[in-house]
Formats: structure tokens, sequence, C-alpha cells
DNA sequence: GCATCTATGTTATGTTGTAACACACATAGC
DNA sequence: GCTATGTGTGTTACAACATAACATAGATGC
């Protein structure tokens, strides 16, 4: 029995999902593509079909205000509570977090409105600890 | 002296956002480009210069999870607290509310991160009460 | 064997967003 | 008047992100 594999991945999804978990940060499906370029890769649907899956599986989010992926920092993740970014546009890093009472107070007014949520997005622009204390 | 105009608006960012406000939903700038080819837009740059503009003012909000653009709900609008939106995948509808305990929590997750932040996304998928009803 | 489902490969296309350069217009300083 | 500066605008070309459509390959179940 594996430990770190809930899903069984495809050799696509296996590449893809160990090009975003090396870089560990955002890449986008261009920039994965050409990665994967020495292992066969030649289009973009290549790629984009298997972070449907890897997203689905809860493996890799979505930043939707990057157009990028990322792989989940829980390792051997398979899923858990909606995540929210906080994202340096200074270097570029990415932190992931699970802010529970945000996401009951987020869900408590959605629940008060009759919408049936599904899924959310949470993204946080700014500047990260270290790039704050040089300068 | 003028109550709705806060900012004194050239003849593009006038025409965009016009073009918004009467939308009442969100519009991709290719979008707004068509309908205003009647008015001499040629180009996807004089969409996205103005876009710039009216976001910058606070007067239009991009929903990034969409690639498109709404103007703000209140109107006459200069600027406000974060605000969030409730988007149906029905029926497109779009909600922008302003979870002002919800950003604070955010805010406090930050500070106690040393992450400077400088604006926030939050972007709820999922159906909304009438499609909810009628569905 | 045959139907069905999933994964994959490939070409072409559609959608979203910018770079680079030129010009018009207003305002401020000389 | 005449420059300098800043901002708004127009235009061409291009870059970056994403999907449609069709074909092939392998596994599973009957
Ligand atoms: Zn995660
Ligand atoms: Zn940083
Ligand atoms: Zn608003
Ligand atoms: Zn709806």
């Amino acid at each position: 029995m594996r430990t770190h594999a809930q899903h069984e991945l495809t050799k696509n999804q296996a590449l893809v999902y160990g090009s975003l978990s090396d870089a560990g940060g955002p890449l986008t499906a261009y920039a994965i593509l050409d990665l994967l370029r020495e292992n066969g890769f030649r289009a973009p649907l290549q790629v984009y079909r298997a972070l449907d899956k890897l997203v689905e599986f809860g493996m890799v989010h979505r930043l939707e205000s990057l157009n990028a992926f990322v792989a989940c920092s829980h390792k051997g993740c398979a899923g858990h509570g909606s995540a929210a970014f906080a994202i340096c546009e200074k270097c570029g890093d990415v932190r992931e977090f699970t802010p529970d009472d945000v996401v009951r107070l987020l869900k408590d007014w959605t629940e008060s409105q009759g919408f049936a949520l599904a899924r959310t997005t949470i993204e946080l622009r700014g500047t990260c600890k270290s790039c704050v204390a040089s300068g």
C-alpha cells in the first residue's frame, strides 16, 4: 500500500505533478509544457488535461490571479478545506494556508442568501515578510 | 459640483464605464470592445487602458476567475473596502458584497505573518438563490 | 469479438493581454 | 511665442493563456 498516493496518477499526470512539486512554487501551463518537452510533451492540451485531473484530485491548486498552478503544500494531500494564498509581488513566493474561520464566515453569508456555495477563491497580494525586511 | 463623479472621466473611460454600467453584470474586455466599435473603438488597448484607470479609481472591479470586469455595485462609488463576489455558474449573475469581518480576519493573519497586504481577491462560485429554486 | 471508457497525440483555432511607436492636447516655465 | 512635460489616444504587431475537433491506443467487461 502506498502512503503518498491517494490517486494512482497516469504518466502525464505524474510528470506534471512532478514539475510543480519540484518547482516549489507556481508555474503556468506553458512553463510546465516547456519543462516537459524533453519528456515528449508537444502540446498545451497534454498539460491542461493533466492539470484538470490534478486539480480535481485536490493535489494542485489553480491561482486565478496569476493564471498559474501550484502543488498543494500538504504533501500527499488528497484534498482539504478551502485554501487561501498569500502571493508576494516582489519575489513571487506563494504561501498556502487554510483559513477555516474565514471560510466559515463566507459560508454563513452564502447560506443567509440562499447561495449554494461550490468553491471559494481567496488570493492575497502584497509583500512577504522577507521582502519587506530587505527593502 | 457633481454628485456622481468623484473622478472626471475621459471619453474612453466614460464609454467603457457606461458599457459596464448598462450591462448590469460582468463583461470581458473584448465584449466591451465589440460594444464600443460603433463608438470608434478599434483595438483592445483602448479598452484595457480605460479599465486600468477605472479599476484604479475603484469604479470597476476585476473578476479574476472570469477574466472579466464589472461596475462597482455602489453607484457613484469612489472606492470602498475590499469587495467579494458571489458568482452564479448557472445564470452568470454576480453579487458584490463587502465582508468586513472576513477581511479583518485575513488582515489579522497577514499581520501575524509579517505579510504586507496590498489587496484581496475573494470570489465565490456556486448557484444563486433563484437558480437553486428553479432547478 | 465487441462495446465502452479513459488516456493520449496532433493540428488548428479561439480568447485574453501587452509591447512599441506615433500623435494630439493641455499645462507650466521661460 | 516656444519648448518641456505629462497624459490620453490610435494603430500594428505580437505574446500568453486556453480549448475544439478529430484520431489513436490500451484496458475492462460482457
Ligand atoms: Zn492545498
Ligand atoms: Zn517576497
Ligand atoms: Zn465595489
Ligand atoms: Zn443564478
